[in-house]
DNA sequence: GAGTGGTCTAGACCACACT
DNA sequence: GTGTGGTCTAGACCACTCC
């Protein structure tokens, strides 16, 4: 490594254009190299940035703008006076990291009951092989299940997982885990989901779906379609929420 | 400025408590004031990194850590070995910056027909004198337009202005203008349009939305309520959109 | 006090755009 | 070539956490 400079050998050049790649790009892959392979677990401490200098024969200048933009994807948080320490979804703060729903009036309830209707072994779709990018006929497991705030049915999802990668996953161990669905997977099957691409849209209510969520045939709902992906952009997840609005919001924020 | 450190002067702490404040926070407050005031205008470059080193009495390291963050937060762009320009809505790239809508067969069509149904100039009830941080009562500009997508009706937006920011705003000139709103809202107004929080939600149509969007009463449409707001977040905008969703989404991504 | 991340500096050199 | 932003380094010191 050290003063690696223009025709970087690091990064890939065999066939494609210039490609040019500065140092801090090449420690960020590496970093998140090892992530992806588990020398740290989420929730432990990485090494610290001087340990990462050393190793990668780089200045902590350089280590420190590699973690910047790790710490800005949300793959690393930074602890002053601790160290830095990889993302998970097992901790109280970030509960439902991805879930941008919110209740009208402020509330700050956000004491899920959660119930399992379904889940089972079956084989992918077209529409599902493509969104996971498994071929038509793999095995996949579903699942669906329902979000109570207050007592009131909210949320009624429907998942689909590549079935090589939740290998033992049950229904009864899908309603025995407490926290996230996403602590879970990260838990029990080294599953991390890292982001997630969304597509909404308003639906109206199917007679199967109505009574579930408490509202009559043809109300409107909220769809949100999402595909959740792990190290590499591999698609690990689709979702598909149906989101009674009624008393609650899908907040946004854009920049 | 130079080497203020700890005890920090520029960093308010009239009342509050510790507020302490790294240099590279000052200098971005100094650029947000600049920018503000207009010192220089969108689409213009500011003065190079070492000007403003050497104005602040800064490194170039420091500026270059306040103009990073200025830039992601979209205020600012960098163009190597050209400059740093002051972001805008007026350029071809980056219409309709906060529109997440997109067409479901990756079309990349994206010439909208504007139709302006109605502009008056009213006063602000309390929803919106609270949105718009007014008090009831106050001056403040409706609007209401259609946009359409290949000739079919998508978006339905109801949009309030406080009268005070938009002096001689007229259903003609909305008309005329070509490009984005706010391009126009910009370079005819001043106001620059930063960043924008939405709450969405599905809703029925209305008899009254119902055909101009071309759907029956009752169809599902998607809700976007938009505050919109400028420098020091001060909001200039209230926007309530009826999207058509059958042949469009909403798309967000999430980190 | 020792260790970690956070800030700031000064200087060198690279990549890119204009002229 | 000149000027701009982009990368990299080495070293100093500050703020925070834990022992």
């Amino acid at each position: 490594m050290a003063t690696v400079q223009t025709p970087n050998p690091a990064a890939g050049d065999a066939a494609a254009g210039p490609a040019f790649s500065p140092l801090y790009q090449q420690i960020k892959a590496l970093i998140t190299r090892s992530l992806q392979v588990g020398e740290w677990k989420p929730g432990e401490a990485i090494a610290s940035e001087m340990e990462l200098a050393a190793r990668f024969r780089v200045s902590q200048g350089t280590v420190r703008k590699a973690i910047d933009e790790l710490s800005a994807e949300n793959l690393l948080v930074r602890r002053q006076g601790k160290g830095t320490y990889v993302a998970t979804h097992s901790e109280q703060q970030v509960q439902y990291r991805f879930l941008r729903l919110v209740p009208d009036e402020g509330g700050k309830v956000r004491v899920a009951e959660r119930r399992f209707l379904d889940c089972r072994r079956t084989r992918a779709g077209a529409e599902v092989a493509r969104a996971l990018e498994l071929k038509t006929g793999d095995p996949v497991i579903q699942a669906r299940r329902l979000l109570l705030f207050g007592g009131r049915p909210v949320v009624l999802d429907d998942l689909w997982l590549p079935g090589g990668l939740f290998k033992g996953l049950t229904a009864e161990r899908l309603s025995e885990h407490r926290g996230a669905l996403y602590a879970f997977f990260e838990s029990d099957f080294g599953v991390q989901m890292i982001r997630a691409e969304e597509k909404l849209r308003a639906v109206a209510a199917s007679a199967a779906d109505a009574p579930l969520l408490g509202v009559v045939q043809g109300a409107p709902l909220l769809s949100c379609e999402r595909r959740t992906l792990t190290y590499g952009d591999k698609p690990v997840e689709l979702r598909r929420g149906l989101y009674e609005t009624s008393a609650h919001a899908y907040r946004n924020e854009l920049n």
